[in-house]
DNA sequence: TCCAGTCACGTACAATCGTACTTGTGAACC
DNA sequence: GGTTCACAAGTACGATTGTACGTGACTGGA
């Protein structure tokens, strides 16, 4: 509902940390990223920033800012790959789908989770 | 091979009709997007954008310059999912799939071509 | 009790983005 | 031959992004 300004490809990458770690404080966030991946200052200015854009909201806890995710990884997650779909596909979905089927690896277990999906897609689908 | 600076949102979008349109005057670019997008001059700029950053080349044509595509679609979609799926899924193809089918709209004749697909890469993976 | 480490918080700053206006020039119509 | 299009090319400009440094407060160990 609430219109958030849209996230930058930095600050995706710390909401997604923060999705996985949970409420965290800035060095929990850093400490799940990968090594080296960027300074510990330059992830709490995206925390502040994710923060002022309404996807996430923090509290003191004794001296330590804990941040929690505010906005449901799953509507970023929609909302993102909309954007994609419509300025990369002219908003088809198929063409991704075969991109990521084809020119990504998919390993044997994948191509079992993906054809249970379908069934399922099958049965409600229609 | 040769690195570009990575596209902007805006500039994808016109790298696409661009290379839906195929070598084409500002103005055919500009006519093959949604009407009010953006700008006539918004377009021209994307388009020297463009192809000050290696995407594409121009010359002119009398009087007219006619840009055309120099970086393959395939490659730009390929980079740009590439990293989209490492900041927003740590690098894990499945979730993004699962996604695509899931919450966005898959049709019937959409899900036989999976099933195509799906049988391709049971023959040509292993 | 002093020092090294840990944080919060403010500030910085160039690069890029999104979006467009302006100016100058041929072309084309009337 | 003036007026109106169409277009190239330059310029603009605030906002956002990526990336971080500096300062000052607190804290736990030597």
């Amino acid at each position: 509902m609430v219109d958030r300004p849209a996230l930058s490809k930095g600050e995706m990458e710390v909401a997604r940390a923060l999705w996985d770690v949970g409420p965290a404080s800035v060095r929990e966030v850093f400490d799940s990223l990968p090594i080296d991946r960027m300074d510990f200052t330059t992830v709490q200015t995206y925390l502040r920033r994710l923060e002022s854009k309404g996807y996430a909201s923090s509290k003191l806890k004794g001296r330590i800012r804990i941040y929690s995710a505010r906005a449901k990884a799953r509507t970023v997650i929609r909302d993102t790959v909309d954007d994609l779909v419509q300025r990369l596909f002219g908003g088809e979905t198929m063409p991704l789908v075969r991109h990521l089927i084809e020119d990504r690896g998919i390993g044997e277990s994948e191509i079992a989770e993906l054809k249970s999906l379908i069934d399922q897609l099958e049965k409600g689908g229609k």
